[in-house]
Parts: structure tokens; sequence; C-alpha cells
RNA sequence: GGGCCCGUAGCUCAGCCAGGUAGAGCGGCGGGCUUUUAACCCGUAGGUCGUGGGUUCGAAUCCCACCGGGCCCGCCA
């Protein structure tokens, strides 16, 4: 049976396009408001998407500019999320309509609000893409020729904008004297507020009335935007766009997407940039689903909380298996379940796991979006993995206090010690043992749910104390009386001390484990627990057995 | 008013485009690993593939209708 991956399918269309319109470069763009929070639901279409179709298109002999276009100069909605990031509400109010990038930073960090949230998003943006260019509407109204050409075309060619783009606009048609730029009121900093009255493209200036706070004023053609279906096609004709992918809300027959084109094609004779629709992500929290990932609304989470937790190829495997038309969810407590599919599929790539017979109808789809998911390329054989929540386990039972380099000795004879690991390792295995390590660590730290976390309680409460049966303080005071002979506080020497407690029956030794626990953890199991006892040194250990005696 | 996505094992989902004996992970249960376990291994249970029609030698897969859940657009970007 054969299979086209959707990649391919659409890589394919893309391709012959490029070759037939005889381009030297290939340009695939996609587009975001920096309205909030940039989470990664931001990365499916206008990162990952475009990034794996541009590799194909390079393998396939052409240059290709993968670009993404902020939209910098749309007005900030001043939404209660929004306001809420400021310490007093009250003073977002101020700037509600004002252009994204000329909203102040509520946190006072940064020079405006889009370059404090672009730098969870932008600064992660190599993690997950290989050479995006970053560009900014507000940068093209300024400096790009061709946006100021797109702009004269706009003016020259009103009236036939006008008449297409009133075709959508069913009730509400522009006037014929509908002048299309937003400028920004120099008086009360508001865009889309203001209504043109004259135009002068000698001077690349307009003359406007702000219906907002009353002023009549001048404003020049880089001060402000294109009214937004004319604005696309502006961007895809300053970028001479080929692909570019979008999200659901300009999906719809009839919608932005299918206006932009008719515009594109009618007005200015752009031949309009192939494309494809994708479903946003939701945000799941504490097992339930909290909808749809937001900007403007902060929910969600970002591509820095990913790569802290998570190797970006997980995240890449994960969109370029689904086809972007399903709706997925991501949660915070269940990285480790994306990483263990991730994982898996790599095994199946490397041959080491064999495909279930049903499996092997769609191998061909993991083994190709495996590959996909690369941004470096594969080694022959197959590294070592460390399972994520081995990962996890491993790094609770070793003190934060220790160096990497001593935080992997110390894995890497535990390891060996307990069988996982029976061979050398390369280079590149030892990274990836410390990559999840360290991401495993931050996993614990931040997100993971109760069960996953190891705490050794504080104080020994009565409770406990009292719940111990005969059998199980017998069991403690020869444990106790086992450990107090030890000379070297060690892992192998508490396991063999453990050893000479007596267990007469399963159950007994349930029940012994059963207290263990009990008095070190609060809970009746655990992890392994030699490494902890070794690991909490051998005063605590007796005291806390002591004390559960006494 | 228009349109999209989803419905398959307890949970999360793959398989559908190109029809050919119901799958994975997690969870459960049983066992193993000269230590309990949530790390590793083996085994095992569990689903009339939302419902009803149609096409077909054969349908989870294609077509039609319906039901349930989620979402988008209605002239903002």
């Amino acid at each position: 049976m054969s299979y086209t991956h959707w990649i391919d399918r659409i890589a394919g269309q893309v391709l012959e396009r490029c070759r037939s319109e005889g381009k030297d470069v290939c340009v695939l763009n996609g587009g975001l408001s920096v309205s909030g929070l940039q989470h990664i639901g931001r990365l499916r279409g206008e990162i990952i998407l475009n990034s794996v179709i541009a590799e194909k298109l390079r393998d396939a002999g052409l240059r290709v500019r993968q670009v993404l276009t902020l939209y910098t100069v749309d007005p900030w909605k001043g939404k209660d999320k929004q306001l809420e990031q400021f310490i007093n509400p009250d003073v977002g109010r101020k700037y509600i309509e004002w252009p994204l990038e000329r909203v102040p930073d509520p946190k006072g960090c940064h020079g405006s609000w889009v370059e404090h949230y672009w730098r969870d998003f932008g600064d992660y943006l190599d993690y997950f893409a290989k050479n995006v260019e970053v560009i900014t509407t507000g940068e093209m109204y300024r400096e790009h020729s061709r946006m100021r050409e797109f702009i004269v075309m706009t003016m020259k060619n009103r009236d036939k904008l006008i008449e297409v783009i009133n075709k959508y606009r069913g009730r509400n048609p522009y006037p014929r004297d509908w002048i299309p730029f937003e400028p920004i009121c120099e008086n009360c900093g508001r865009i889309g507020t203001a209504e043109v009255t004259k135009l002068d493209l000698e001077k690349y200036e307009v003359e406007y009335k702000c219906t907002y706070c009353g002023h009549v004023g001048r404003a020049r053609l880089t001060d402000g935007k294109l009214p937004w279906r004319v604005e696309w096609v502006g961007v895809w004709y300053t970028l001479n766009v080929d692909f570019e992918p979008y999200g659901k809300d300009h999906a719809m027959p009839g919608g932005s997407r299918d206006s932009a084109i008719d515009v594109a094609k009618s007005v200015y004779g752009i031949n309009p940039p192939l494309g494809t629709w994708y479903e946003w992500v939701g945000y799941v929290v504490n097992g339930k689903d909290v909808g749809d990932m937001g900007s403007s609304d902060f929910i969600g989470f970002t591509p820095k909380d990913w790569v802290e937790v998570a190797e970006p190829e997980v995240l890449r495997y994960i969109y370029i298996f689904h086809e972007p038309t399903k709706r997925l969810t991501f949660s915070l407590d269940s990285i480790y379940q994306y990483v263990d599919i991730y994982d898996r599929a790599e095994r199946l790539y490397y041959g080491v796991d064999k495909p279930s017979p049903k499996e092997k109808d769609y191998l061909d789809l993991i083994i190709r979006s495996f590959e996909y998911a690369q941004l470096k390329p594969l080694p022959r054989e197959m590294p070592f993995q460390l399972p994520y929540l081995h990962a996890v386990a491993l790094i609770q039972t070793l003190p934060q206090s220790l160096s990497d380099d001593e935080l992997m000795e110390r894995v890497i004879k535990r390891l060996k010690e307990t069988k996982i690991l029976n061979k050398d390792l390369d280079d590149l295995s030892r990274d990836r043992i410390k990559s999840r390590l360290l991401r495993a660590r931050n996993w614990v730290n931040k997100y993971a749910p109760d069960t996953y976390r190891i705490r050794v309680i504080e104080e020994l409460p009565d409770s406990i104390k009292t719940s111990l049966s005969d059998v199980q303080r017998s069991k403690l005071r020869i444990l106790l009386q086992e450990l107090n002979k030890l000379d070297v506080w060690s892992e192998d020497n508490i396991k063999e001390a453990m050893k000479k407690v007596p267990r007469e029956s399963k159950d007994v030794e349930r029940s012994f484990f059963e207290a263990v626990y009990l008095v070190f953890f609060g809970k009746p199991s655990g992890p392994r627990i030699a490494p902890y006892l070794a690991m909490l040194g051998k005063d605590f250990v007796l005291r806390r057995l002591e004390s559960a005696l006494g």
C-alpha cells in the first residue's frame, strides 16, 4: 500500500507552482499578531509546517525563504486579560486601539508590548525551524519599497478595489470616495478611528479626522496601515509569497482568505499564494480541556516553556504526524506522554521495535513524520534512549546541587548498575541523556503531577507512627540496627542491610516496604528506596527510624 | 444563514485520502527482574469502530441522512 504524507502532497503543489512561475526564490510566509501570550499553537502552521515544506523544496533544488510576518500595527484591543497584564489595569485602558508596537511593555522590562511578548516565542524559533526571517508590518510600511509601491498602486486603483471589496461587504459598502488607509491619530494615538478626508499621493500623506478625539491632522502613509483584506495582499506582494498557511478563522468559503485572493487577482493581477488551513490547538489543565490556546486571552504555554521540559523535535513530530485540520491538545502534565510517542517513533524508525500487524499500515506515516521532525542529521544507529519517566525517577534520586558533569557520572553509573545501559556511550547519546535529565528535572520542579513527585516528609506525623503494626515495627527495628552497623553509607551497603531484614512471606515483605515508604514519604509506595536513603544521609535516616519507633 | 473538525478499548488517540481478519500508548490484572515500585521485561483482559441506510464479493475506511460533542465566519484583523 502506498501512502502520501500530507506534507508531500502540499510540498508537491508548492514545488509545481514555484517551478511554473520560474522563480529564483520560493517564499513561504506565515502571519501572527503579537497580541499577547505567544503560545505553541502558533508554531503549528506558521513555523513548523512551513519549515518542513521549506526543507522539501530545498531538497528539490530550490532556493527558499521562510518568512514570519508580525502584524505589529494592528490595534491593541484591551481585552480583560490584556489589561490585567498591567499592575494597574486602568493604566492599560489608555492604550486601547493603539498600534501593538506602540503599546508599552506592561512589565516595564522591554521597549514595547510586542517586544515583551515576542521574547518567549521569537528567541526560541531556532529550536523549531531553520532560518526563519522575521519581519513586522511596521517595518514594511516604514521601510519596504515594495510596500510603498503597493500602496501607490492601491490608491491609483481605488475604484476597482472598492468594487471588489464591496462584493464582500453586503449591506455596508464603502463609498466611492473611500480612501483605503488607516492613519494613526497623532493626538490620541489610536489606529482605525480616523477617517481619511484627503489623499496627497505626491507627498505620500493623508489628511484625516479622528472620530474618537475629534483631532484633524495629517499623517504619512508610513504611519498607519492598510485595511485588512488589502494589507494581506500587500504582504503577499511585498514578499512575493508563494505559500502561506492560515488558521481556521480565515478558512471559510467566502471568508477573509477567499476575499483576499479575489482582491489580489482582480485588483492587482497578483497570483495569490497557495495555502492550507490548520486547526488551532487546545490547552488542557488538570485533565480538562480549557479551550483553544489564545494569544490575547493568555491561554496556553510558550515555546520557551516547551523546550524547558521536552525536545523541540517531539513537538515537531506531533504536528507533522497529524493532519493540520485535526484539533490537537497539549497539557504540561502530559509532557512525558508526548515524549514517549516520539521515542516509540524513533524505535520504529530504527527497527528497534517491531510494528504490530496493524501498525504496519501506517508505519510509513510514522517513519516519514519522524524524519521530517528532525532538524539535525540522523545518525546511522539509534542513540541511547532514556525514557522520560525513567529520567524523572532518576533525577529525583540525586541531589539538585550536583554539577552537570557529576550528575552525568552518577546517572551513567546508576544506569549501568541497573543494566539499562550495557555498552559505552557515544557523544550523541551522552548529550541526549543529559538533555533529557535536565528537562525531566524542570518538569518535576514545575509541572509533574504528584504521583511522579517524590518528597521526603519533613516531620513524621503521629498518625503514621500509630498506624504501624507490630510486625512493621519489628522489621523497622531490625533495619535500624543493620543500618546503624554500616561504616560506609553507600547505596550498595544500604541495599545489603535491607536484605538482612527477614521476610517470612510476600505479605510480610510488602508490609515492610510499605512501612519504610510511609516513614520517609508519607505514602505506602514509592521509587526504589536505597538511592534515597543514601542521598538523605545516615544521621537523618537513623533519626527518622528512631522517631518512628519511639 | 454558511462552513469545518471530531465520535474507534477504562483514558488519550492512530488507522479512513488509495476498502481486504479491530490497533498503539497509558491505565487494569498476573508474573519476572536474587528490593517494594511509578523505571525495565513477559503475559493477559477489554471495543456490535456514534446511529440508520446505500455502494461493494468485502466498509472503521467510500456515498447519503440523522444524533451527539467542539469550533469558525456574518462584512474587525
